[in-house]
DNA sequence: CTGTAAATGATAATCATTTTCATTTATACT
DNA sequence: AGTATAAATGAAAATGATTATCATTTACAG
C-alpha cells in the first residue's frame, strides 16, 4: 500500500507546514517513482516541472518528510543518501558492475535467519539490505 | 580469527605494499582495537604514537587495506565512513544503529537466491552484500 | 651504499550537505 | 478581498569529509 501525494501533503499540513507548490512538486517526483532517488535525482525531476527551484529546497522538504516518517533513507552506502517512499515495496538490487544496470528483485525470505539473529544476539533486528553485484549479459561479452 | 597486525603487514608486503612507520601504526590502531572505527578516529589514536602523520595517508592506507579485504568498509548510515577488521572467512553484519556496536555472523545460505536471480536475469553474480540493522539490548533500555 | 619507484604530507580542489540572510509567499484573520 | 505575519524560498557562502596535486622523503631491491 503505496503512500499517495495527497496522503503526504495531509500529513504534512497536519503537522502545520505550509503547502506550497515546491513542496508539491517534490512529493509528486516521489510518488511518482518506484525506486530509491538521492537529492540530486529528485532535484532534476522537480526542476523540469518547476524551473527554478532551489536544491536546497528539496534537502529541506526531504528532511521534514524524514522526520515524520513519509519517506525512509535508506542505509546504502554510496557518496549520496537515498530515499524512498516510506510504504513502497520492500525489494533489493542487482546492480551490473560494469554498466550500472540496476534491476529490481524481491520476494526472498530473510525471516528464519533474521529471528536466528535476533534471539542470539538479543537485537532488535528493524531493517536489512540486500544487495548482489555482478556482470550483466551485454558487459559478460564486452569483458 | 581475528586477523594480526603480522598478518595485515605481510598481506601488504605480498602484494607489493611497502612497510612504512605511518601504515605499522595505522595497523597497530585497528588491530588493537575491537570495534569499527572512522577514518577521524584512527587519525587521533595513531598521532598520539606519531605526531606529524598526515590525515591523507590514513585515508590512503585505509583504502588499501579495504581493496586487499583486511579491514572492510560498513554501510552504515552516518557522516563518516566506518570501519572493521576483516574476519578471515566471508561474513556479514548485524548494526545496532543506537551505538554502532557490530556483530558479525555467517552462516546464512543465498546461495538458491542468487541461482534463482541469475537465471532469471542472466546476469553473472559476483559478490553480495547483506546487513541488517537493529538495536543491541542495552539500546533497547534507553530508547 | 645507491638508484628508483612508491609513499608521504602540505596544500588546494571536490562535492554533498548546511547555514545565513534578504526576499517572497501561504494562510489565518479581519 | 485585503492584511499581517511567521514560515518558506533561493542565492550565496560556509562547512566538513574525501580526493587530487605535487614537491620532497623514504623503503628496499640490487
Ligand atoms: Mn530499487
Ligand atoms: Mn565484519
Ligand atoms: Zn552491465
Ligand atoms: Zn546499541
Amino acid at each position: 500500500m503505496r503512500l499517495t501525494a495527497k496522503e503526504i501533503s495531509a500529513a504534512l499540513k497536519e503537522h502545520g507546514y505550509k503547502l506550497t507548490p515546491q513542496r508539491r512538486a517534490i512529493i509528486k517526483a516521489i510518488t511518482s517513482n518506484n525506486d530509491c532517488l538521492n537529492p540530486q535525482g529528485i532535484y532534476t525531476r522537480v526542476r523540469s516541472q518547476r524551473a527554478g527551484i532551489g536544491l536546497v529546497t528539496v534537502y529541506r522538504t526531504l528532511e521534514i518528510l524524514t522526520r515524520l516518517e513519509l519517506i525512509c533513507e535508506l542505509p546504502a552506502g554510496g557518496i549520496q543518501r537515498n530515499y524512498t517512499l516510506s510504504a513502497s515495496e520492500h525489494h533489493h538490487h542487482l546492480t551490473c558492475s560494469g554498466c550500472g544496470t540496476v534491476i529490481d528483485f524481491t520476494g526472498h525470505n530473510l525471516i528464519d535467519l533474521e529471528n536466528k539473529l535476533s534471539r542470539e544476539s538479543g537485537f532488535i533486528i528493524e531493517s536489512h539490505m540486500l544487495e548482489f553485484f555482478g556482470l550483466c549479459q551485454g558487459c559478460q561479452k564486452v569483458s
